[in-house]
Order: C-alpha cells, then sequence, then structure tokens
RNA sequence: CGCGGGGUGGAGCAGUUCGGUAGCUCGCCGGGCUCAUAACCCGGAGGUCGUAGGUUCAAAUCCUGCCUCCGCAA
C-alpha cells in the first residue's frame, strides 16, 4: 500500500503530520513550489513541503501535475492520493493515472462552497453548520462523488482561522477513518446533490473591506470570516487603512455610521443598526494593537469607512 | 533596487517643518474620598528619544550608514 499526499498550507501540513503519526503509508509528497513571500519576496518553502523534510518522506514540488510527476508517482507505486488544500486543478490525464483515485478533503459540506475560501465563506454568510467532505475528484471543482463526510455546527465565537483549525481536525479524523476503506476498496461513492451547491471564491482584499452602512452582525460576521487573512479593513479619515481582526456587534443603537466612540473603556464603531465594539485593530504601518490602545493615542475624532 | 508608514519611560501617541535641558492619554506604586468601584482627588517611581557616526556652543529634532517592525503591491 502506497499513498500520495497532496497539500500546500499549514492545515495540509498539521494534517499529513498527523496521518504519518497514525500510521497511514505515505510515500511521496507533492506540494506546490517555493514562493516570494512578504516584501524581500524570499523564496519560501510550503508548509507542507517544511513537514515532508521534517518526516523523511519524499518532496515533490510542482503545480503541474504532468508526465515529471506522474513519473515519479508510477516509480512509487501510488494507489491513490489525498489532497488537502494543494491548490491545483487536475486533469484527467492525472486523474486517470492512479488506480483508485485522487480524493480531496473539502472544509464544507459538499455541495456547498466549492473552491477555495470556503471557511471564510461560510463565517461571511453567517451560516450556522459547516463541515468536511471527502470526495473522490473529478474534472469538475469540488464536483466529485462523495466517500464521506461530517457536519459541525459553527460557534458564535468562532473565525476562520480557528474553524479551520477544528475543520482539520475533523478532516484528520475522517482520513484516518475511511483511508483503511479506500485502500481496500471497501467505499462507496455517492454523487453530490444537484441543489444546493455554491461556489466560495478566495475573498479580494476588496470584498474584505467593511461598510459599515450594513448590520453590525453582518460586519462581525465579515471580520470573522476575515481572520487573519486578508484581515477586515476600512479607510479611516486620518488617511490610513485599519484592519479589523476582533470585533462583536453589540444591542446597543448606532449614532452616525462610522463613528468611532469610547464608552466605559470599549470602543465603539456605528453600523447601520447597532454598535460594533472593536478589540483587536492594526493601523497601516503598525502592529496589532487593542482598540483601546489604539484610539489612546489618536488625537482627533474618527471616523471609519469611505468618506462618500 | 516595486510603493509607503513606524521605532520617544510598561502600552498607545504628540513633539521633528522653524535645533535650546521630554509632554499627553493610560498602566504601575503610595495616600485620600467612598458602603464600594474599572469613578474621583493628591503624590511618586520609571526614558542612553532603535543604533553608529557627522554638523553645532547645543540634536528626539539637521546630514550619512546600519538594525528592526509593519501596510500596500507581488
Amino acid at each position: 500500500m502506497s499513498i500520495l499526499f497532496a497539500g500546500t498550507p499549514e492545515n495540509a501540513a498539521v494534517t499529513l503530520r498527523e496521518l504519518v503519526q497514525s500510521g497511514v503509508p505515505i510515500s511521496l509528497v507533492l506540494t506546490r513550489p517555493d514562493a516570494p513571500i512578504g516584501r524581500k519576496k524570499l523564496l519560501t518553502p510550503s508548509a507542507v513541503a517544511l513537514a515532508a523534510v521534517e518526516l523523511g518522506i519524499p518532496l515533490v514540488k510542482s503545480s503541474i501535475v504532468g508526465d515529471l510527476v506522474l513519473r515519479e508517482i508510477r516509480e512509487r507505486h501510488i494507489d491513490f492520493a489525498v489532497v488537502v488544500a494543494y491548490g491545483v486543478l487536475l486533469k484527467h490525464k492525472a486523474l486517470d493515472a492512479l488506480p483508485t483515485g485522487w480524493f480531496n478533503l473539502h472544509y464544507s459540506l459538499l455541495p456547498h462552497h466549492r473552491g477555495a475560501a470556503p471557511v471564510q465563506r461560510a463565517l461571511i454568510e453567517g451560516v450556522t453548520e459547516t463541515g468536511v467532505t471527502l470526495f473522490k475528484i473529478d474534472q469538475g471543482l469540488d464536483t466529485g462523488d462523495i466517500v464521506a463526510s461530517v457536519p459541525t455546527r459553527i460557534e458564535p465565537i468562532e473565525n476562520a482561522a480557528s474553524l479551520l483549525d477544528r475543520l482539520t481536525g475533523l478532516g484528520v479524523s475522517l482520513l484516518l477513518e475511511h483511508l483503511p476503506k479506500i485502500s481496500s476498496g471497501l467505499f462507496s461513492l455517492t454523487p453530490q446533490p444537484e441543489i444546493g451547491t455554491s461556489l466560495a471564491p478566495k475573498i479580494s482584499r476588496a470584498e474584505a473591506e467593511i461598510k459599515f452602512s450594513s448590520l453590525a452582525n453582518r460586519v462581525e460576521n465579515l471580520v470573522r470570516g476575515c481572520y487573519s487573512e486578508p484581515g477586515a479593513w476600512a479607510k479611516t479619515n486620518q488617511g490610513y487603512d485599519l484592519k479589523i481582526y476582533v470585533a462583536w456587534a453589540s444591542n446597543i443603537h448606532s449614532h452616525k455610521v462610522g463613528q468611532v466612540t469610547n464608552e466605559d473603556g470599549r470602543v465603539y464603531v456605528s453600523c447601520a443598526d447597532h454598535l460594533l465594539e472593536l478589540v483587536e485593530v492594526q493601523p497601516a504601518g503598525k502592529s496589532r494593537m487593542s482598540a483601546a490602545d489604539w484610539v489612546r493615542g489618536t488625537t482627533h475624532p474618527i471616523v471609519l469607512g469611505s468618506l462618500e
């Protein structure tokens, strides 16, 4: 038995480590190539690449599953692949290269939230339930037949980062339960429902801009969904952008939209209906800080949002 | 050489344009008022102003190099 693991970001690396620790026979790891990161454009290996090296597992870095990669796969007699946030769409040539197929762990209850940002979208939309789905990859975007899934309730305090952490754990359990079945061929495939499909593309910076003319809990959802990347943000009347990392909708009636007020040591910004309490923010060019600290240092009244 | 903003007592900032012995809002310590308090009053400690050099009678402030944190863009 020989399994390929394909993935790129941190939660995929966590999954890889857990699987290996539990004795899953992973004989090859596939990840995206080193990418330039940050202002200095330092070529940085992916989290999965680092994990593979650490675990001593053969590693292939490629964003194209072409002949070179497929040769590696054949040489190692890979039976099937587990894909967790690899970030590359597979063509049929690649899909056909494995006898049993490629299986993707997706962080939503398919067919909801197909695409790159299922966790963030679920939070932004304010749904109360999501989950993890294991499915066999076909040529579509997260459209393959389902092996298994597990639902979970979204807690009111969760953000994209903490929810992803939790889903990662659920995903590992789901894999540990079903990989043996896939190995032995004792699994069944269920086509995804045709109704209820939705797409969850990556969150753009433009989408992460807060409109304080919307309801406070909608803004809160955006803040939670955008944590910590890309980070919900707004323009200030001081000329710089402010990222808002943690904020909670209150039931206090709002004043003038976008106006920042300081009451009883708490910092609020007015939305359409209620005040949103700001907890943790980051002015452009500064480090993250508590909203109280941010307000303490300001010398003029602050208004958030585009001044139109 | 992609664009840009910072580094000032424990925290967040002002002061830098027009050099001249460090300020604000908090926190902390002590005391007071109070049934009590995160409220109020009085007092106190705490800073080589990132770092190295230069200009000057005098540098947080002007000039040069370096370190470092961060936003945008990729």
